[in-house]
DNA sequence: TTCCAGGTGGCAT
DNA sequence: ATGCCACATGGA
């Protein structure tokens, strides 16, 4: 277990284990955080900027490394960070379980060694994922930052860059759809600006206590709200209300489930239900150790991954 | 140029 | 319930 020393405007932990910075914020889950240098990134968490960074002190880089957490911000509570971090959760054995006959996942837990799934706010993750859908991940960062530029609250300025809050849920439900247009969300625009009026109309209290309600009411107020379906939802449980076992299924899952686990490209419930039985309650954990693994190898190693894909199509020849 | 990207809403069967 | 398709935008 880690031990940790704070003081007014930093918080450290010793001795922390499974942790993987670059792993963390280069996973797909969170579009803030900038990476300045080898091992330190810079964000923001509510009003407050915040650097994080990540001394490795046992271990090389083909295990799991054991390092210090150093974290300069304002927002200086321990507990905080340990929640946004997950640092209570015993990740090693989660890897293990996960892993136990089953190749594919062992090899993609190696991959994607040191992720921590974040808890992050809900509704920068709700808006955020919105932003999401059928975009890229560099396009879904500057879209995030531009709407921040244009309706956060500028909270100082770091290497030359202004640093913006996230915009309140208040600010949003009162912009017009055409000024949000000018964000370059593209359609996302109108289901933005929709889902904030709903959210506020609604009393937006209920994204802080959607956490304590169960999956099924969790997903049915969701789903309910402009430019939220079934993959967005299961994003905002499992990156902001701590739902480890919500297994989001996008193009990315789709792939990596069709060509490692021989499940049809399209069935959507067949992914389900073979989560559920062999990832349990850590499916979202799994969900994002396969998205990282496929992702990372058709970026770093496209012969590999394209040859996966003549797999498959020799696959379809034969039947 | 055309295709694709962490999908969803609306409409027709 | 299930199957299409439009939807904005930028990068490959």
């Amino acid at each position: 277990m880690y031990e940790f020393k704070k003081t007014n405007t930093k918080v450290e932990f010793f001795g922390v284990k499974d942790f993987d910075l670059d792993h963390v914020f280069d996973c797909g889950q969170c579009f803030r955080w900038k990476k300045e240098s080898e091992s330190s990134y810079y964000g923001v968490v509510g009003e407050h900027f915040s650097k994080v960074s990540f001394e490795q002190t046992d271990g090389d880089e083909h295990a799991d490394a054991i390092g210090n957490i150093k974290i300069e911000s304002y927002e200086n509570d321990e507990n905080f960070w340990i929640r946004y971090l997950d640092l209570n959760r015993d990740y090693g054995a989660i890897k293990e379980t996960l892993s136990a006959g089953d190749s594919v996942m062992e090899e993609a837990t190696q991959n994607g060694r040191g992720i921590r799934i974040l808890r992050q706010e809900v509704w920068e993750t709700l808006i955020s994922f919105i932003i999401s859908q059928n975009s890229n991940i560099p396009r879904i960062k500057n879209c995030i930052e531009t709407l921040c530029s244009e309706y956060g609250e500028e909270i100082g300025l770091y290497r030359g860059q202004k640093i913006f809050t996230f915009p309140k849920l208040q600010t949003l439900a009162e912009v017009k759809e055409d000024e949000l247009k000018s964000c370059r969300l593209g359609y996302r625009a109108k289901y933005i600006a929709e889902a904030a009026r709903q959210i506020n109309r609604d009393d937006g209290s209920v994204l802080e206590v959607a956490s304590d309600m169960n999956d099924k009411e969790i997903l049915k107020y969701l789903l309910h709200i402009s430019g939220i379906g079934p993959k967005v939802a299961s994003c905002i449980m499992l990156f902001s209300m701590g739902k480890l076992n919500i297994f989001p299924i996008d193009v990315w899952v789709k792939r990596v489930m069709n060509r490692l686990y021989n499940i049809e490209e399209n069935d959507v419930d067949g992914m389900k239900e073979y989560a559920h039985k062999h990832f349990g309650k850590y499916g979202g954990i799994a969900q994002q150790y396969l998205f990282y693994y496929i992702r990372n190898l058709s970026l770093s190693d496209p012969e590999r991954y394209e040859a996966l894909k003549i797999a498959e199509d020799y696959k379809k020849i034969e039947i």
